[in-house]
RNA sequence: GGGCCGUUAGCUCAGUUGGCAGAGCACCUGACUUUUAAUCAGGGUGUCACAGGUUCGAGACCUGUACGGCCUACCA
């Protein structure tokens, strides 16, 4: 702690001395602001249009730009709708108001009251009547020109990165926005927004390593989960017809510009509905967040413009492989004859995979990058889809989808499985094929067994990467850049700081 | 986990062949009554990420460590 106020610049902290010696707490408890400072500017503007003659208000922000002119000063405040300018006359300011506006600085936040008017270069300006210290600031904040762009600092001091940069600020109202049209979307449809658990005795519904962690009370370990669906399934058993829950998956594997530790899924389960309604929704629901949130369905992404408007391009996942790769995954039934098939196209091919993940490489590798436009790959093979219904002609393949766009996974989805009998012989032979490879086998999710058993009627579900969604339309390249505070490693030095 | 690259003032960045640690902004002092990246005059505020090593001498060269970035690997 020492360390740190040792950092601290001298000067303000002997500003900060000299407003509490005369009497001011730099640290008030609240202010009221009449307007904000976009609010401020509109009544200018309608002032001067003639309808209003309202010219009196109180705006409050923090100071970021000081430009001192002798007996007068200009300074720019911004609060969260803008920044509007401040003219300091020092001849009229009151004894203890000049006192303390010598010991400003930029970062201070700051509430003022006085007459707006328009400068000669007709920048809408308040006149300073009165001022008041909200709170002192005792850091300098990063360059007003160049911003912060030390990546390490933006993610660990994100606060310093929405002062300094507007393009953070943009990404995470777009962010919010996007979750807001979600909800709007899906509550108009009759869905019903729900709140499953996180702490979980077993991790299902989605191959991936779990966190743990361990209740003390109950002396039991519990994992954070790792998907949302089979909650969710259990209440349309349950009978909920539409429910749907936005929330935190946590998955302890690698952290890369796609992903992060904990993301935020959207998984909505539609009754009597099949994985072509689903379709629907997603390309309505994803051209809508854009039409609403960005005004337009053509966003930019990369060195590319996508276009989201439906319909989406619609493409057999068989066709597509066969299209970049050359590589029919129906001649190849088995993972041997695959693997072979594979080893010629000159890409590393981990022997521990089965026919399910060799799949998935090929999607990865061959298909993904190319896809840009929005497209729907469709009926993926069972061996990598255990809660997908089969298709009715063909049962090495189940009705599922992904959504890509811009080359990027942004939804998945399918007709789901809901057989109780064949739903538990393909977690048997998840399992067994699991036992096969050494891994750690996790035993079945009885309880969702018994619920299937009761009935649940026909279901699409869908699984939608918030995360990848918001990078898709703000054009960001990293998933940390659309994530207030990134998992990050921790830093042994400059702890103290803390 | 592996490879490559980066880390210099509060911020953005220079730093030549190994020879006194630099600039702009911010900050401090002074001038200035309509500026807006205000301007003008003056002031450098530093554990060169950290720890060793080579050298008469290291910000620079070598080794290791930390953190970050990109690629790769992992990833229902």
């Amino acid at each position: 702690m020492a360390s740190r106020l040792d950092r601290i610049a001298e000067q303000r902290r002997e500003k900060l001395d000299r407003i509490r010696a005369s009497g001011i707490n730099p640290y008030p408890h609240k202010y009221h602001r009449s307007h904000t400072t976009q609010q401020a500017t509109d009544l200018l503007k309608q002032k001067e249009d003639g309808l209003t003659q309202e010219e009196e208000v109180s705006v409050a922000g923090r100071i970021m730009a000081n430009r001192p002119m002798g007996k007068i000063s200009f300074l720019d405040i911004r609060d969260s709708t803008g920044k509007i300018q401040l003219c300091f006359h020092k001849e009229y300011l009151s004894e203890e108001n000049l006192g303390l506006f010598k010991d400003l600085d930029i970062g201070d936040i700051i509430g003022t009251s006085g007459k707006l008017f328009r400068t000669k270069s007709g920048e809408p300006t308040l006149e300073v009547e009165d001022l008041t210290l909200l709170a002192k600031s005792l850091q300098p904040l990063p360059e007003k020109w160049h911003g912060l762009s030390d990546i390490d600092k933006r993610y660990r001091q994100r606060y310093l990165d929405l002062i300094a940069n507007a393009e953070a600020r943009e990404i995470f109202r777009v962010r919010s926005q996007v979750i807001t049209v979600i909800r709007q979307f899906l509550n108009q449809r009759g869905f019903l927004e729900v709140e499953t658990p996180v702490l979980q005795p077993l991790a299902g519904g989605a191959l991936a390593r779990p966190f743990t962690t361990h209740h003390h009370t109950l002396d039991q370990d519990f994992y954070l989960r790792i998907a949302i669906e089979l909650h969710l399934k259990r209440l349309i058993v349950g009978g909920f017809d539409r429910v749907y829950e936005l929330g935190r998956i946590f998955r302890n594997e690698g952290i890369s510009t796609k992903h992060n530790p904990e993301f935020t899924m959207l998984e909505c389960y539609q009754t009597y509905a099949d994985y072509n309604d689903v379709m629907s929704t997603v390309e309505g629901m994803v051209s809508q967040i854009s039409q609403q949130v960005l005004g337009t369905a053509k966003v930019e992404f990369g060195d590319d413009t996508l276009n989201l408007k439906p319909p989406w391009q619609r493409l057999e996942l068989r066709q597509a492989i066969i299209k970049y790769s050359g590589i029919d995954f129906e001649e190849y039934p088995d993972v041997g004859s695959l693997r072979e098939a594979m080893l010629g196209l000159n890409i590393e091919v981990d022997p521990q995979k089965d026919r399910g993940r060799l799949i998935d490489e090929l999607i990865s590798t061959f298909v993904e990058p190319n896809i840009i436009q929005p497209t729907f790959l469709l009926d993926y093979p069972v061996d990598m889809s255990p809660l997908a219904k089969a298709k009715p002609d063909n049962n090495r393949l189940v009705e599922r989808f992904e959504a890509f766009a811009g080359g990027i996974e942004i939804a998945n989805a399918f007709s789901e499985l809901n057989d109780p009998i064949e739903q538990r012989q393909r977690f048997l032979q998840q399992q067994k094929q699991r036992q096969a490879e050494g891994e750690i086998v996790e035993s079945i999710d009885e309880d969702f067994l018994l619920a299937l058993e009761y009935g649940m009627p026909p279901t699409g579900g869908l699984g939608v990467g918030i995360d990848r969604l918001v990078m898709l339309l703000t054009g960001q390249q990293s998933i940390r850049e659309v994530i207030l505070f990134p998992q990050l490693r921790e830093k042994n030095e400059g702890k103290h700081e803390s």
